[in-house]
DNA sequence: CTGTTAGCGCCTTCAG
DNA sequence: CTGAAGGCGCTAACAG
């Protein structure tokens, strides 16, 4: 193993002075071709292969990379289909301007600040993490540009999130236009993307709490609400499960859920790969959808479209966002933008009138 | 905006010198814990969260990240259903030592080494990149580790790669065995994920040559190759496309290759996205598989056992090898380690005796 | 335990 | 175009 050959060995071996040696690599229209052609030729000689990027980041540069922090393993940024497609269309972005995407891991508050802290990149998109204010203290001490998604907006931050309470009012005014009295909602456990199982909350304890903080998941509780109220059903009347997204956690809470509310015609699901298990659920106890069961999700993943049946749900432009958020890195703004994206009910074959009787 | 606050400000806020103040935050075991709280204090009231990454990384430490090559887009790795499940192999272990995982955009090989030579990572994953010495090369210059996915395995450095060739030789035997004798292939082009379409090579012009230069899909091709001239079958009497991996191109030639053999009784798909398609196609115009197609793929994404039919191919421990090569990054060995992982025919529905007559 | 002093590898003056 | 010098922010080594 020879020793480590930086740019001051090149510029001695090229004949050349530091500064030259810099400039042959870094603006080379600032120096006669026959002396870049010697450092050139220097380096390759002696296998460097130029400026290593460390030094150069000293100098404040640009690193050409953007963090996201997603609150969950960094594995699940590449199986949770909606965060896949979100993943993707921020990638969109650094593909344009090829730069780096740098998934970073998150599952505690604690990981999260410290990826925030040492990450080395030039902005980082903070997808609805716990905390988020800590994060974007430590991101402003640094200097770094910060994108909040799908979080509870703050005037001081950059924001992008959805109208979904709206969406969620949508998809539960749906069902009530449909004919449907019996609902169950199966919540999204946002905060635990893990192990932990899923919860239930049986009905008319007084007011709910869920045990997701998420704005988001918040937001869609509220719209729920805010439907159920028009049609005089309280909302803490309605059974509710709680679970986590990752697979094995989805199917339970499907399981849970149809255990807990056995008479009802319709159910709410936070997210499509929630709706989906809870179809895939029913149709292991031989229950027809929408004919027995109708279930409108949420978020419009790509394979809701090809379920059987097709899922009806709450399209958010996922990859939109996705590259929307990285362009609010790349391209900071100068003052904090607040940019919401438009939600849209699509109705599908997983939504029906209740069974008769 | 004010002034970047740096550690010098702490430790003359805080009254303390340099060397102390960077001990507060690394070793705090070796200050007092009255003085390591006058730091805090200091840099708290500066907002100064931790010590500036950058700076430390000059001192050769480590970044806490691993690169990964893949050459193709960045959204691939969120995409393509084989690269996501090795993507999210990496991730593991990753999530396990805390590590972020940083995805280089690398479509062409100027992107590729540009992301090694400027890519602030502890080492890098090539997964089967066009031109990968030069890449390598470029990486020893940096004294970053590096490690081979699914190339041509060379004894200088690290690489994880497959028996493809025996692979494809049991995949072509299985429908050997079943009585087939008319085939068709249908290759992949990883070299371009990208925009361009499949191409065709008609049977019998002598030696074939395919485009894609890539090892593994050579690996597989004469895997192919032995099998049926075990039975006598030369392997360039049988119509091949080639097709690139994106989501059109792979539909594009799936109808390119029916269309181009359509008295073939068995297709050999060189990965299950490819063979899912055929599949598809088949079934778009009337042809029962396995009844009138049988079709074996390759990979063994997670899709193929839940197809209709279920597809028949051969599996590879797709996130075994993705955990394989991040920890090969993580603890690099002290001499060049070349791994071989283990590939296995799993006959599922897709292939089944050809038609009669 | 503290303070001081060198660098880490590079970039940018600034005067020649 | 050159050469020297200063600094980016931090850490390590060593003497107090």
């Amino acid at each position: 193993v020879s020793e480590a050959v930086r740019l001051s060995d090149v510029a001695r071996a090229a004949g050349v002075s530091l500064g030259t040696a810099s400039n042959a690599f870094n603006r080379p229209e600032k120096v006669r071709p026959e002396v870049r052609a010697r450092v050139e030729d220097a380096a390759r000689a002696l296998g460097y292969s130029g400026p290593d990027p460390k030094g150069r980041l000293l100098m404040g540069g640009k690193v050409n990379a953007i963090g996201v922090i997603h609150g969950a393993l960094i594995t699940t940024a590449f199986e949770n289909e909606y965060l896949r497609e979100f993943m993707a269309g921020a990638a969109e972005i650094c593909d344009e301007v090829g730069a780096a995407l740098l998934t970073i891991s998150s599952l505690n508050e604690e990981a999260a600040a410290t990826g925030v802290r040492s990450a080395l990149v030039d902005g980082f998109i903070l997808h609805n993490p716990r905390n988020i204010e800590k994060l974007v203290e430590k991101a402003n001490a640094r200097r770094l540009p910060v994108v909040a998604v799908d979080s509870d907006p703050d005037p001081r931050f950059n924001s992008i999130h959805l109208d979904s309470r709206g969406g969620a009012r949508q998809a539960a005014r749906h069902l009530i236009g449909l004919g449907h009295r019996r609902f169950a909602v199966l919540a999204m456990l946002l905060m635990r993307i893990g192990p932990s199982g899923p919860s239930y909350h049986a009905p008319g304890e007084g007011e709910r709490k869920l045990a997701d903080t998420s704005f988001d998941a918040h937001e869609r509780w509220l719209g729920y609400g805010d439907a159920l109220a028009e049609a005089g059903l309280p909302i803490n009347q309605v059974p509710v499960v709680e679970s986590s997204l990752n697979s094995p956690g989805v199917s339970e809470g499907a399981r849970m859920l149809l255990d807990a509310a056995p008479d009802a015609t319709a159910v709410l699901a936070m997210s499509d790969s929630l709706a989906l298990a809870v179809i895939e659920e029913a149709h292991r106890r031989g229950m027809a959808v929408p004919r027995d069961l109708s279930v409108v999700g949420f978020d419009d993943i790509s394979e809701a479209a090809s379920a059987a049946p097709p899922l009806t749900t709450v399209a958010q432009p996922i990859k939109a966002k996705g590259r929307a958020a990285a362009r609010m890195i790349l391209e900071p703004p100068a003052a904090p933008r607040h940019q919401v994206l438009p939600v849209k009910l699509i109705v599908r074959g997983s939504t029906a009138q209740p069974p008769q009787g």
